[in-house]
DNA sequence: GCCAACGTTGGC
DNA sequence: GCCAACGTTGGC
């Protein structure tokens, strides 16, 4: 089992958009990106663990814990001419872009992004570097553990 | 709104 | 295959 860090922008899906949705999962499309693809599409199993990342908003942070509920499948919105992530490179016999399913495993209070730079133990963990951009993150599990105990 | 970082594009 | 230009991300 693998734990991930996956940033959110809470004005599109927030921790509590997710706890509403049915089932309390989230097709995580949009990702267009080939790196944070290849993590979803070659690693990512059913359990794997994910930190829920609300991020590009007013108090960035881990706003709770999830998990991979469905292996890599094809992003539905690189297919559709009306939609924001819409590609024209992709076909359905050729697919480009691929979502896992995440699905809430418990809201937890909110740990800035603030807080987590305070903690020496987490001073290697790829979000708090500098310039980084990448949406999905893997995390080392004893980070992992870290970040939870103290959730 | 600024700006650093970095990924992507496209001409050559 | 190089690399300059451009676009995007995301914290502040």
């Amino acid at each position: 089992m693998r734990y991930w860090l996956m940033k959110s922008e809470p004005s599109d899906v927030s921790i509590d958009d997710l706890a509403a949705f049915p089932n309390q999962t989230v097709a995580w499309y949009g990702i267009r990106n080939y790196q944070a693809r290849n993590f979803m599409r070659d690693q990512m199993q059913v359990g794997d663990r994910v930190l829920f990342y609300h991020s590009s908003c007013p108090h960035p942070g881990i706003a709770g814990l999830a998990k991979v509920s469905r292996l890599a499948y094809p992003d539905e919105t690189q297919f559709d001419p009306s939609h924001h992530y819409f590609d024209p490179k992709a076909t359905r016999e050729n697919p480009r872009w691929v979502n896992v399913d995440v699905q809430l495993v418990e809201k937890t209070r909110f740990m800035p992004l603030q807080e987590l730079r305070g903690y020496p133990e987490l001073a290697s963990m790829r979000i708090l570097q500098r310039g980084n951009r990448l949406s999905i993150t893997p995390i080392d599990p004893r980070e992992y553990e870290f970040i939870v105990s103290r959730l």
